[in-house]
DNA sequence: GCATACTGTTTGTATTACAAACCGGTTTGC
DNA sequence: GCAAACCGGTTTGTAATACAAACAGTATGC
C-alpha cells in the first residue's frame, strides 16, 4: 500500500513551516541566515526560531552561530540526515502521486 | 518561488492521518466506509472519526449515512473540491521535487 | 431480560504552533 | 557619555489540535 509509506516519513515535516524551511534549506548551495530565511519564508522571528530548533533537535538541521561585525550571526544548513528524510518524504509522495493520477 | 507553492495547500493537508485519508479516497471508484478505512490506516476509531469529520467540515470528504442491515453504515466519499485541493498539494510538491533534486 | 458485540461520537489530556514579550548587545542622536 | 532606537534572535503564554479513552445507541446471543 502506498499510503503505508506515509509512516515512514520523519513527523517533523509534516508541517507546511517546517517541509518549506527544509525545501529551502536542501537546495541552498550555501548556509543561510536567519533574515534571509525570514524574509523568504514570511514568519515571525519566534516562529522561525522554534521551527528551526525543533529541526536540529531531530537532526535535520545544523544551526551555527558566528560573529560578523560583532553582531551575531545564525545560519542554518541541512544536514545528510535532513536530506535523506527529505527525499523519503518526496519518495512517499511521488508515489501517491503515481498512484492517484 | 516553489516554497510559495506550499501557501497554497490547503492546511487540512498538513497531517499525515488526513494526508492518508485523503490519498485513499482520492483514488476510491466508490465510497470507502469506516472500518475499511480504519483497518487500512491503523487508527483508533476516535481518531478517525475526528479526523473526517473535520476533512467533511472543510468540504473536502463526503459524508454519508444509511442503514444496512439495521445497522448504521457510514461511507466516506472524496468530493470536487477536495479532490482538487489533492492535485494542488501534489503540485506543489511535485515542484519541490524537480528543484531539490 | 441481561451480557456482549458492533459502529461510531464525545470528552479529557497532552502536544504543539504561533505571536507577543523579552533580552543581550550595538548603533545613533544629542 | 547617556538615552533611545535598533538588531538578532529566544523564551513564554495562549489558543488550537491530535490522540485515545470513555461513552452512547443499536443489534445479537443466551
Amino acid at each position: 500500500m502506498t499510503t503505508n509509506d506515509l509512516l515512514e516519513v520523519h513527523p517533523a515535516l509534516f508541517d507546511r513551516v517546517r517541509l518549506a524551511i527544509m525545501a529551502h534549506l536542501s537546495v541552498a548551495k550555501k548556509p543561510v541566515d536567519f533574515n534571509t530565511l525570514l524574509a523568504e519564508l514570511e514568519l515571525t522571528r519566534g516562529n522561525l526560531s522554534t521551527h528551526v530548533r525543533r529541526l536540529e533537535e531531530d537532526g535535520l538541521v545544523r544551526i551555527d552561530k558566528t560573529f560578523v561585525d560583532r553582531k551575531t550571526r545564525t545560519t542554518y544548513a541541512c544536514t545528510a540526515r535532513g536530506k535523506k528524510e527529505i527525499s523519503q518524504y518526496l519518495t512517499a509522495i511521488e508515489a501517491l502521486l503515481r498512484s492517484s493520477l
